[in-house]
DNA sequence: AATGAATGAGCCTTCATTCAT
DNA sequence: TATGAATGAAGGCTCATTCAT
């Protein structure tokens, strides 16, 4: 993710020495401990401060404030995800359709899936932030591994590519999100992820994939 | 919307008479209103009763604390989604499967969209309320009205209906949350909205539609 | 004092009941004890609150902010200053010069002698400040009081009497500062004041007064 | 400037070595510099260390803490003013009054103005000082230099000598600051000055000088 | 001797909530 | 019943000072 992020929103280091990183990742992981146990409205500095072992001064030496902090702890999130899912795209390029959809909803499924909480609590500190920047970065890091993906698929052949590859990110996506946040039980949750696999599927192939 | 509300969320006064009715209105709307102007983070009890034109005390007697206020406000949004749903799916009833699918999205896609603002700053309101029961019963509502309305086409034969039904359901609610997320351009918007209607019919046809 | 306070050191509501009235002074009055007692840099908004009997909360009802606490503090001792100098003038309209001077520099020595803690202790808080225009406004309204004053004596045939006028007020002001600042003995003081007038006599006698 | 600077306030180490001597001049130096983009809220310990290229450990060695910072440059200044009048008074040694007083208005005058800005921010710094002391040490200097000087003028024969002194002393100082605080137009200080040189001399006359 | 990361007390300010009028 | 002044806990943030390296 390499948008420009706003310039207030920069941390105020860059954590060059391992120290510096060790503090930067416990107060990342303080972060989210505490948004996990208290919620975002007890999200306080001085409570992540005092749960990663750090004075608040330390953690206002690393972040210019509050907001920063959320912001980098979005940026990393998301780079992680994007991270994955373009290792997925690459693995699955020249690959057959059937399996590029399968293997997408999967790695996103999973990423999302393997730390619901974490995942949830971190669409809830989003919400005070001006984070459409970062997400529109991912956004399009997204679009760019999934259409080159598609495109590499034997016999494919899309009338509108940037559309149907905007589509089924959406919907994946989108979907995702929605069970999750609904918290179904995990074997509904699971028979839902194969009918959205099938779904996408029937999709790709009525559209040239 | 019947779910008991927990307790402490329960707006202080059922509003009988004309005059509460009205006061109880203006306060909502005074509460979109600095959502919309100044965003969550400066919604204030006090700012929202000075819109309001009425006092802090009198506001706390129809609302015992802020979150009841959000809560009814969530609350009252809901019931208005589910109403629109609920009347198309039974204005469907016994139609084809297409024109289902069609008219579904597009109750759900407009009710999101005519004032997609709004929409946002209530998904921002709720970040701090354990809305969950709302959300629950939001979607138990919406699973029955959509299940009996896939249930009444013609020629309908699901093996599994309630899958099926769950399956479009978070497909087309997760869609459209994440196409307006993103604020797409509105002709995007438009293209993703007929391939989801086309992906959802090829989806159901092959599931016994 | 009618400058236009920069708008955000307006008080925030003006205080019309008597309730607010005494509210107001109580809280002026801690200022100075605060002030005096502790110093600029222990000068805080809780120990301000609390030496006046009031909650912060209150105090920010009536000030939005420290330095507009400040600035009003400063401006009503100001005021104060000006009207017992303007009516000194006043008194003095048209008598002879010498009496002129020796009311003007009694008066002013008087007003800034009397409490000559309080008067210090303005000056310091007065350095965080911006009150460039209110000491500016003041110092326009000594002028205009003055130089009628002046004017107005029998026989008086000043060269330029805004020059005279202006010398007068910066060597008369300028020196009570001094002597007081340095915190002279008394008999030192007094014996210094008498001399003041029989400097800015003469030098009057030789303008042309 | 022999006073013994409380205690507490004394610098940690006197700069013998060119090296320190050096430092101790950027640290002054970055201080004004700070004091004059910043103002005394922004003054912090480490802005100035970093201003003068040096750690804030290693200001902290020279300076046991701010206030000595600030102190020794108070001193350092009324060091160098002290020096330049008395340089004057010397000078004038045996002269006639009306020279003396004009060059003693004219040394001071320039002292205070040549670099106004500077004047202005040493003033702010004492305000959380408790600098008394060394006031009154250059006040008493002030006061033996320009008596010797007034004294050894031909023909004078003042009564009170140190009343005289005290008085002129408090008036120039006093009417050089309240000029230059009120930041007048330059030519209507020039005038002023003239008045005060005139009147200052008419009162010296006046008094056997 | 020099460095600068870490500390944490303490400051200013906000705002949900109460209650006397 | 409506009002809105008063409350005070709690939050974000700064900065003088220390001390391990």
């Amino acid at each position: 993710m390499d948008v420009a992020a706003p310039k207030h929103l920069n941390a105020r280091k860059r954590p060059r020495q391992v120290r510096s990183t060790v503090t930067v990742d416990a107060i990342f992981e303080a972060t989210i401990q505490v948004l996990l146990a208290e919620g975002v409205h007890r999200l306080t500095t001085t409570r992540v401060a005092e749960r990663a072992g750090v004075s608040v001064g330390t953690m206002y030496q690393y972040f210019p404030h509050k907001q920063a902090l959320l912001y980098a702890l979005n940026e990393r999130y998301l780079d992680m995800l994007a991270e994955r899912v373009e290792a997925v795209c690459l693995e699955q390029h020249g690959k057959a359709t059937a399996t590029m959809v399968a293997s997408l909803i999967e790695a996103y499924w999973e990423a999302k899936t393997e730390r619901s909480d974490i995942t949830r609590v971190l669409y809830s500190s989003a919400v005070e932030l001006n984070n459409e920047a970062l997400v529109e970065a991912f956004a399009a890091r997204m679009d760019r591994a999934t259409a080159a993906m598609l495109a590499s698929a034997p016999n494919a052949m899309y009338a509108d590519l940037n559309l149907v590859n905007a589509t089924i990110l959406s919907v994946v996506f989108g979907t995702v999100r929605n069970v999750f946040e609904r918290n179904m039980p995990l074997t509904v949750q699971a028979n839902i992820r194969k009918e959205l696999v099938a779904m996408c599927l029937s999709y790709l192939e009525g559209a040239g994939g």
